[in-house]
DNA sequence: TTTCTGACA
DNA sequence: TGTCAGCA
């Protein structure tokens, strides 16, 4: 599925990141230099994340609020899910990947976006971004 | 106006 | 992690 191409395509700069992911630019960047994202640049140095960037972050957020330090936090993204297979072995790491679907994703995003403060112009021009994933 | 990097608390 | 400075 050429799902993927728009899962990795770096649509939203920082601002709309920490909106959407409530983490501070601060973390962040830090996130970005322990390797645990790589978002993409613009011309002028700014970052540029992509959904699956969000979703990273996001699953970065919840395993910090589980008391996860970056260590394990990469220990879990380094692990391309294997969810399915091994039987059950009571592990953090399990304990952890099991509350982020990508439906919880869209879900926050919607809630995200209806939240939104007023700000017009570039709302729209968001939300006319994100639409097409939520058919 | 927003984000970036680096640095200090 | 928060925050400030000095640049693009």
């Amino acid at each position: 599925m050429r799902d993927s191409i728009r899962r990795n395509m770096p649509l939203f700069p920082m601002g709309i990141v920490t909106k959407l992911t409530e983490l501070t630019p601060r973390q962040i960047r830090y996130y970005e230099e322990q390797g645990l994202i790589k978002p993409a640049r613009t011309k002028g140095n700014q970052r540029l994340f992509s959904f699956n960037d969000v979703d990273r972050l996001l699953e970065i957020k919840s395993l910090m609020e589980k008391g996860v330090n970056i260590a394990g936090v990469k220990e879990v993204l380094n692990r391309p899910k294997i969810t399915h297979l091994q039987p059950v072995q009571p592990s953090l790491e399990a304990e952890a990947r099991r509350d982020l679907t990508e439906e919880d994703l869209h879900r926050l995003l919607k809630r995200q976006l209806n939240e939104l403060p007023g700000r017009p112009g570039q709302q729209h021009l968001i939300q006319g971004e994100l639409s097409r994933f939520f058919h």
